[in-house]
DNA sequence: GCTATCTCTACTGAACTAGTAGACTTTTTA
DNA sequence: TAAAAAGTCTACTAGTTCAGTAGAGATAGC
């Protein structure tokens, strides 16, 4: 019943393109994002060229560069994202919407196990596939502000030359 | 979010021993088990062996030995079968009940993430933790019944000697 | 004591996971 | 126009897990 890392970073990465977005930052870069997630930052280049593959961010190069969105928040399932790097949802391949394959037991309509495992595959499938990154970014959002915890990805005000470093709040923050 | 070979053996030899119980054949044999699901014996042996470990089935050695149910049908949750042989149901540790472990996100209490994978774990878990073996047993006789499909590990009519040897009812079931 | 059964330990090939490395292309900007 | 800063692409890899296989040994029934 497991996430893989490569789905879970995938997530965290939208859902921050996500928040950045809707604060006025389309783009982010990768370093900003790997820091910001803690990950590894050539995983992550990987994961999101896979994404862009899959047509759901753009990327700009050179510098200024970087990646974004490539649709609308809300039209991003978060089944398919899973779905694209982790395979199907079902539990096993014989209950399986996207990937059906049949399995060894010898008469599947009077195989107990299915039907337990189709009940989870149809539990999963309704959450995941009914939640959006919009959904979530916006919940996301809304909690921050209401506990009153700085939002990540606030809009630079300082123009394109900023007056500090990238980390340099980071550093700052505990002093 | 896969279901382990291992765990999807242990259930089917466990549903097969409740079935067999509830038929008036409380012991089965690994031969009997791994031919009817068309499962590698040694394979399922070690799988077997784990279960007698854990307490779910108790054997009994030497000719006319075999695998029976340590405990009531009733008494033994899927969920916990398969948390034994696949680790928590949870897709990521940081929303598990029986194994939590913290995960690298600066804020557990603000990740969209977390709530997201908190709602799957949940509803895998309420599907799981709750269903029994007795259930599913039970629900797979009476649908067997109910369509006229000839139940598995019927009682032996014969005596301890049978008058056929044990594979002659499934060559002769077609002809 | 023979035979059929479970028991225990060790091994293994293949696939997968979670990365790392580095040369290359594109864009900005000084 | 060239340097710097970004993404692109391909290849490689250590470690782990999965799904078994193999075989000698213990035990019980006949």
């Amino acid at each position: 019943m497991n996430l893989s890392k490569r789905s879970e970073y995938a997530l965290r990465a939208l859902i921050d393109l996500g928040i950045a977005r809707e604060l006025g930052r389309p783009i982010l870069q990768v370093r900003e994002l790997a820091l910001k997630e803690k990950l590894p930052i050539k995983f992550l280049e990987q994961i999101l060229t896979q994404l862009r593959v899959a047509g759901y961010v753009d990327t700009k190069r050179g510098k200024l560069g970087g990646y974004s969105l490539a649709k609308p928040a809300s039209r991003i399932k978060i089944g398919a994202v899973i779905r694209l790097l982790d395979g199907p949802l079902a539990p096993i391949a014989c209950v399986s919407q996207t990937a059906y394959h049949r399995c060894t037991c010898p008469d599947e309509a009077h195989c107990g196990l299915r039907m337990l495992m189709l009940d989870v595959r149809n539990s999963i499938a309704r959450i995941l596939d009914r939640s959006t990154l919009g959904q979530i970014v916006e919940i996301t959002l809304r909690k921050m502000r209401r506990d009153k915890v700085p939002v990540p990805f606030a809009r630079r005000s300082f123009g394109l030359k900023d007056l500090l470093p990238l980390n340099a709040s980071k550093t700052r923050t505990k002093a």
